[in-house]
DNA sequence: TGTATATTACTGACCGCTCAGTCATTTACA
DNA sequence: TGTAAATGACTGAGCGGTCAGTAATATACA
């Protein structure tokens, strides 16, 4: 499943041969069959144990955090990219896009197991802010959407375009101004009071040349 | 072309057959090769053709533009969603995020001919914005990422997830809630004065519900 | 303990289908 | 009638999937 997730990832799911998994993994093709019925059938079960460990760590985080919404917000971000965006299981989402439309049964398990959650629980962070007063009021449900977009689309950057780019991204000043620009347009009323809401900067990565 | 844009967005490119293409062109297969030499010249021309007209457009809204930058971002965004993200073209973008890797050849072109020149124009917008003492100064590069993201993330999604998500997204109110958590994000001081910089909103399909 | 039988894990040659690409033939038309 | 355009049957490589066979290990039994 390894060599499977390295390659779908590598070369996409129609551009994998089931000889190459094989060969990486070792074994003949005939083994494969021996414990996955179907090229789809692997495919599903790479996506199954890779990801869905994940989204759990992200719904205790929520459960277990005392502090502002700011804060966890900030948690949740770098959390999700180091245990994300730096490992291969980034490749899954840009596989994910790339495949749905193709096996709308995987897309769907995807979406119930994945998104679904990962929306609830960042849904769940910007209503907690916007009760407590610490966010403006607006639809959490679109505000949600406006969040994550910036955090996935720079996953599948890196697993796409990235190598045309010249300037290449650095992961942790696009988050962290990602998070500061949000903040901002999350924020009431006055502007200075926002630097008192990072108390999370322990777990971050955060780099001294931060841009202002 | 046509018939093969519709056939390479609804299905990616490796499982487009072009015995398909040449039925839903109403010739015969082999007149495909009168005209294209192989099935990934087909697939370059039909990238080429449907994408650079727009970035061009685009191009000229800047130039001609007198005006506050965050009318024009607004601007920007709303008839780059009009021209693309409404119509067929709006699989494009979907296409070689998938494609790109599998076609490096294809995915340097369309990086050097769009999304760079694509980049290059929001950039240049943000840069304006903070001479102009409108924006407060930032990381451009950064900042024009972080806008264009959800934009075209909500092609991606559009073109992806979309099928399961039983909230459907509305477009309009969408970009018109990205706008408002990004120009309050970016502008200095307080939050009130933002209203005056909306002069835009004549090209703009903007909804009479719109989220505070 | 030595031999026969059963089980498990794996192999790789093979099959059949799909589909990009070809080309001898037909059609359109000036 | 000559030529350019279009056709569609055909080819062959590639690859998902199969299965008879092998080797190693475990079990049965005398």
């Amino acid at each position: 499943m390894a060599a499977a997730l390295d390659l779908f990832v590598e070369r996409g799911y129609a551009a994998t041969r089931l000889d190459d998994v094989a060969a990486r993994a070792g074994v003949s093709k005939g083994t494969l069959y021996l414990y996955f019925s179907s090229k789809e059938e692997l495919f599903k079960a790479v996506i199954r144990s890779g990801i869905v460990p994940l989204i759990e760590r992200g719904e205790r985080l929520f459960e277990e955090h005392k502090g502002t919404a700011a804060g966890l917000l900030r948690e949740i971000v770098f959390s999700w990219w180091e245990s994300v965006g730096n490992t291969k299981l980034g490749g899954i989402p840009k596989l994910m896009f790339s495949e749905c439309r193709n096996f709308p049964e995987i897309g769907k398990f995807y979406y119930d197991e994945v998104i679904s959650r990962g929306h609830r629980l960042m849904q769940s962070v910007l209503e907690t802010g916007m009760k407590s007063g610490e966010f403006r009021s607006m639809d959490a449900n679109y505000a949600m959407r406006l969040i994550l977009a910036p955090m996935v689309f720079l996953l599948l950057w890196r697993h796409s375009f990235d190598f045309c780019d010249s300037k290449h991204i650095d992961a942790d000043r696009y988050l962290e101004q990602h998070l500061d620009m949000i903040i901002n347009g999350l924020m009431p009323r006055s502007r200075e009071q926002n630097n008192s809401t990072q108390p999370a900067k322990v777990i971050s990565m955060e780099k001294k040349g931060r841009i202002r």
